[in-house]
DNA sequence: CGCTCGGTTGACCCGTTTCAAGTAACGTGG
DNA sequence: CCACGTTACTTGAAACGGGTCAACCGAGCG
């Protein structure tokens, strides 16, 4: 089994890689990837980090060397524009790939720290791109997590371009519902790890409004909210907010 | 020259092809390759469109197949939400890359239409990726250029969540005038290819809003603007209108 | 136990949207 | 080439959504 070309070239260890008994393997990189593959690519991701709570992972202007994946935990990136607002730019679960901003410029161009204690594996992109030159398959993956991601940010560029605050967050909370539901958390019932003020940077809204807004949804019993913890009632209605604006 | 394994393998063609003679090769996808590579992948760029002003290059929906470069002309990619209203994702220009967004789900996501006459080569993404397999430089810079666009997605992100009408259309003229110049047109004077209503979709505002900034940006002398014409009269004055927000 | 930080709610204000009217540019067909 | 209709653009006045400021509450942490 590890007698064939692609294991010579990269030597793959005895000792089981991380990536092969990950129960993330299909939602992060690995996915599609055979054993020998998946083997391989565990090879590649040496270091593992811990990150707790209020710690950075990444900062603006660090020069860029490899994308981390999230293994547990949730994290957010800013961006601080030049009069030291900050815009946040994405939350990140579990399986989901960090620092692709950077590739382009060599530096990281966000800020990005763990909201709750978390871990992530350091893939060093100079080898990832070298070993997807062996596993089109991981290649292709590759791209369609850059693609994706890049969708995502048109998404959002929706709904701040063209949404009132209500739609946003309705958005908002469908979107992390759907998230959750992929990692096998219950869709309707959630820990928000995020502050309101940090919802709203994200959704270009003020924290009083985001407050507003879903104190809003919930008289209407859409959702129940108690402080971080989010019900979602009725997924239906909450659906139908996307579907009543003006156009822009 | 011809007569090496790379050549061989993808059977060079004696024709000169069409990336080698290019002016955008500094611009489009062929940065940095010498001139065997810049052959190679020319092979692979069997068609080029010519595509009339209105007309639609890309659907919301077709099947994703290849991306597209910008020869030359203009273009605008916008999605169309559930109820129709329309948002501009953004506005692309000779040497730029076109179809990103389709690689996640081999659909794409956006309309794209020209704004003017224009002429794009297609990529076939397959071969693409096959290629960039034994030309890493390209490989590489394939992933510059998908990393570019979620920098640039996330700097209208921040525009559209925290900036007011007259610092995003500051943004949007100074980012023309930039691209303008990196092709080697007047970075003080040009055409808007888009209309108004286009403008105000792309930066999250009503046409009027969009006419009223210029209007008052004409009034203060930084910018002269007649009908499509404009012209940058005090590009240092127009940067700092960027640094003068509140937080968010 | 008290302090701090995050969250909620109210009142007022401001910027953008909306609605409307009028003008300028453009493309088409005669 | 001009006349026409259409589309794009400008500008004003009024309405409204979200921002701002401020007071208060509650949870969590040291």
């Amino acid at each position: 089994m590890s007698n064939n070309a692609i294991a010579r070239n990269y030597a793959v260890s005895r000792v089981q890689s991380k990536c092969t008994t990950c129960s993330l393997r299909e939602l992060c990189l690995p996915v599609g990837l055979d054993e020998r593959e998946t083997e391989i690519l565990g090879e590649l991701i040496d270091h593992k980090f811990r990150i707790r709570r209020g710690e950075h992972l990444l900062h603006t202007g660090l020069g860029f060397k490899s994308l981390y994946t999230v293994r547990n935990g949730f994290f957010k990136s800013y961006v601080l524009d030049s009069d030291g607002c900050q815009q946040v730019t994405g939350f990140y679960m579990t399986g989901e790939l960090l620092g692709l901003d950077a590739i382009s410029s060599e530096k990281h161009t966000c800020d990005t720290v763990a909201l709750e204690d978390s871990e992530v594996c350091e893939v060093p992109f100079a080898k990832l791109e070298e070993i997807s030159r062996d596993i089109p398959l991981l290649m292709h993956h590759f791209h369609k997590i850059m693609s994706r991601e890049i969708v995502q940010d048109h998404n959002i560029m929706m709904l701040l371009g063209s949404r009132k605050a209500e739609e946003r967050l309705a958005a908002f909370l469908l979107n992390l519902s759907e998230r959750f539901a992929k990692r096998g958390y219950s869709s309707t019932n959630f820990i928000l790890r995020m502050t309101r003020e940090e919802i709203g940077s994200y959704l270009g809204l003020k924290l009083e409004t985001v407050s507003r807004s879903l104190s809003r949804l919930q008289e209407e019993g859409v959702i129940a909210i108690n402080n971080k913890h989010v019900r979602l009632n009725d997924i239906q209605r909450l659906s139908r907010k996307l579907y009543s604006s003006s156009d822009r």
